[in-house]
DNA sequence: CTTGGCACTCGATAGGGGCGAGTGCTAAAA
DNA sequence: TTTTAGCACTCGCCCCTATCGAGTGCCAAG
């Protein structure tokens, strides 16, 4: 990839060109590169050396008589090869820990916020995917009783997140009952991921079978039942939608619908996310390259969000691909950092 | 009101002007209404009526060779004094009861769900507040030890809400200790509305000062600090806000993104479905009615729900003024009634 | 290899003309 | 008195054309 561009000059020229459209969006021409960027030649060297970058796949030209716009292969190599990636300002941090004063006594709302601060850190969109619960340690669970065959149960991981499902059961229990197979569970099944919760239910209803000890056998099926419908989960916090109105390439509504689309289904953006929970550090998607389809011109930035060990899960913003990586990759990967150190400091 | 348009014709033409400006979307000329609608009479009388129409306030023209769109007025009198409010019919009651099968295991699922049934029956935006915490019967208190000197509360609501709170306490207190607060408060605070059971707090905190009863004492203090954070938390569910963007009236981004914005801020559009939750039946706010401000043309049509006699929370449908109000208004009714009886039947 | 010069391209913008939907007014008909 | 037909008029919309200018590619000279 590095190879691509061979000479210093067509790197400064690329760059030239990516930071321009950056920043004004509309395609840029050989004289405005010439004058400004300090590179001691003139226009027609500019365009020649254009058109050779051009060859390769990293401009193109909207029209003939138009200036140059950086494709998804010249951003990429831009980020790749061109960037260097420089720590947030001191000032940056600084006002991103303000933001959260006040505190934040929920998890979940922390990790609004956190979509919130990406947003107007970025101008952008930002995206907070919560832990999917059957990665993370259970904690805690609990029945209550609803009314006549109805019970609730409740679900609390170590990292904070509570999730609750409600499920009929055949023969009414009474709560006096409940708290009994929630106090068994709780010393068994505790500082066990929800897979491991699985697989040892499992196991002890093997056992089950044979002893037909009913507390246990009870107490197994309701957790059993909880589990079924919670482990999957994952919701995802959208901050600063209406950042993206303010891009002038989504000035065409289409465009706009499907990004709002998939907001909006969430679905989409949660496999994306999902996949680059594995990857550590920053991660970037440039346009189709999210494989998102009909999503050309949106790119996209994470970073997995951690406590302790145990990877939680990611966030980033959503923008055009024409955003300013060389804030936001930094800002992303200062925020996910944050983050990890607020989660492990609470719980 | 009822006085404002006197002949039956005058109000015959109200309403044809009406239904042809919500199908069409464009300002509606005297010839279409007398070819449609069976008006007896020529264009030319229609145009003299329409002038009458227009000097009343309920019509008015964009430019003087344009035809009548209505004014805010004019589609207050047509929904007050004209609009037969119909049944939602067999077919419709069916679809919309189906769209709730496959199970649903939350109440926030519930509700989520019920604001896409909202939006998608509506082709508009739906939304769906939840009930306030403060005015609904608690049905359980949790305490979960997090980590040294952090305690997670969980509150559950009669009607099936689920509120978690984080705070940090001075001294460490281990789980089991904790359990016991939490078997003290149930036993003392159940089926109490939450307002209730923070004044029964402060009585108890009182008698306790005398008593010195360690356990007592702990229990409140604990309580207490989860009260304050929890109560006045509501919260909104939005569904199909993309189905606003099919509204031709938007096309224009700047009205767009003032609804989006609130639609993110959300505080705005939560004060005016907390008003309308003390009505009863279906509300209607058109434009300027709402005192959203800026938020001219968009009208809502709410309704509050309820399990029992509590009043619960209230739910509606967003659009443009320009909406099919003849079939919105069943539809939110019948929803708010359907939402109420499953409510009712789970919790 | 670089540069100035030059013809050329093509989108964006503005102006002008015609079209047509819809009006208000008037005078005749009911 | 009310309704209707007729008619002149208004004005947004659309299409066409002309103009402008940013930016290009190419060529020939440095």
């Amino acid at each position: 990839m590095k190879g691509l561009v061979r000479g210093e000059r067509s790197r400064r020229v690329l760059e030239a060109v990516i930071l321009e459209y950056i920043k004004g969006g509309v395609p840029v021409g050989s004289r405005a590169i010439a004058k400004r960027h300090g590179l001691r030649v003139s226009p027609a060297t500019i365009r020649n050396v254009m058109a050779d970058l051009e060859e390769l796949g990293l401009l193109y030209q909207p029209h003939t008589s138009a200036g140059r716009v950086p494709t998804e292969l010249g951003l990429r190599v831009y980020i790749d090869a061109i960037l260097k990636i420089q720590q947030l300002s001191i000032a940056d941090r600084e006002q991103i820990r303000r933001s959260y004063r006040g505190g934040v006594s929920r998890v979940e709302g922390l990790l609004q916020e956190t979509s919130k601060v990406l947003s107007s850190f970025s101008k952008q969109a930002g995206v907070v995917l919560t832990p999917r619960l059957s990665h993370t340690v259970l904690k805690r669970i609990e029945f209550v009783w609803l009314r006549t065959s109805m019970v609730m149960t409740i679900l609390v991981s170590q990292a904070g997140i509570v999730h609750n499902t409600v499920f009929e059961i055949k023969e009414d229990i009474s709560q006096e009952e409940l708290d009994k197979y929630g106090r068994y569970l709780n010393d068994m099944l505790q500082d066990l991921t929800l897979n491991e919760v699985k697989a040892r239910l499992l196991e002890e209803m093997k056992k089950e079978k044979v002893l037909f000890d009913s507390l246990l056998s009870k107490a197994l099926e309701l957790s059993q039942k909880a589990l079924q419908e919670n482990i999957e989960n994952s919701e995802l916090y959208i901050g600063g939608r209406t950042n993206l109105l303010d891009n002038p390439e989504f000035a065409d509504v289409e465009q706009m619908r499907r990004i709002f689309n998939a907001f909006e289904e969430k679905s989409k953006i949660i496999d994306l996310l999902d996949k680059s929970m594995s990857a550590r550090g920053v991660n970037i998607f440039i346009g189709s390259e999210s494989e998102l389809l009909d999503m050309e011109s949106v790119s996209f930035v994470t970073s997995p969000y951690a406590s302790g060990d145990e990877v939680l899960g990611t966030l980033g913003v959503i923008g055009p691909t024409r955003m300013d990586y060389s804030r936001i990759i930094p800002l992303v990967d200062y925020t996910a950092k944050l983050l990890s150190k607020m989660l492990e400091d609470t719980f």
